[in-house]
DNA sequence: GGATATGATTGATT
DNA sequence: AATCAATCATATCC
């Protein structure tokens, strides 16, 4: 009952769409091929489930017709014994049971093969992880400069990071992600992110000159900065 | 082609 | 609920 339920969810047992669905939606993914947002892997996954869907229905309609095809075989049989021995109606009954007990074994075994397909198929298409996309050059600038000017305490608030994922064009779980990342993979070794932290620490350094330089005519605009950088104080944290 | 970078997920912790 | 740590699966680099 279970697999019952599943199929039904996952729109494969359920009423067909028109027999024309499977194709229309691979003639969608086929023609479609600009906009990657989204909408191509989506209708995509819903190619394949469409064939599974297709593939569990002519299955179960063969089942279907060889048990009746078996069921009228021994109904034969049994109409030529009775001629030469009676037969109760009873036990018609009880021969026609079993045969579509076995029967509904084997379409329950069907009904299991299609439902983990389908798993098989979300995990390989509805897994975020495998359609990763890089962000762009601008939104890892956006995110890595407040990283680094934000190095003491890189933990964003909520408007923060409400900000950060407008001006990077990404979601705020997005941009949660990629902090966590930062941070656990900046701590983990800091020696290999130090060229980076520099080179943010120069560029925010120089911002705030070109900021000050418009306030009060500028001086020394050559050396951003005095000595040496201002030494990444992001102590993993407390605990140890 | 493998090494590395990177975004996302998962389970634990608080 | 937010974060950490480990891990996965893909991108990208060489």
């Amino acid at each position: 009952m279970r697999l019952d339920n599943m199929l039904l969810a996952e729109g494969v047992s359920g009423p067909e769409k028109g027999g024309g669905s499977a194709a229309a939606a691979a003639a969608a993914a086929a023609a479609g091929g600009s906009p990657n947002d989204g909408s191509i892997e989506h209708s995509d996954y819903r190619a394949k489930l469409a064939q599974i869907r297709q593939i569990y229905h002519s299955e179960l309609e063969k089942y279907e017709q060889a048990c009746s095809e078996f069921t009228n075989h021994v109904m034969n049989l049994l109409r030529e014994q009775s001629r030469t021995r009676p037969i109760s109606p009873k036990e018609i009954e009880r021969m026609v049971g079993i045969i579509h007990r076995k029967f509904s074994t084997i379409q329950m075994q069907l009904k299991q093969s299609t439902c983990e397909a389908v798993m098989i198929l979300r995990s390989r298409f509805l897994d975020a992880r495998r359609k990763r996309r890089n962000f762009n050059k601008q939104a890892t600038e956006v995110l890595n400069e407040y990283f680094y000017s934000h190095l003491s305490n890189p933990y964003p608030s909520e408007e923060a990071k409400e900000e950060l994922a407008k001006k990077c064009a990404i979601t705020v779980s997005q941009v949660s992600n990629w902090f966590g990342n930062k941070r656990i993979r900046y701590k983990k070794n800091i020696g290999k992110f130090q060229e980076e932290a520099n080179l943010y620490a120069v560029k925010t350094a120089v911002d705030a000159a070109s900021v000050s330089a418009q306030a009060s005519q500028a001086n020394s605009p050559a050396t951003p900065n005095s000595g040496g950088y201002p030494a990444p104080c992001y102590t993993p944290d407390g605990r140890l």
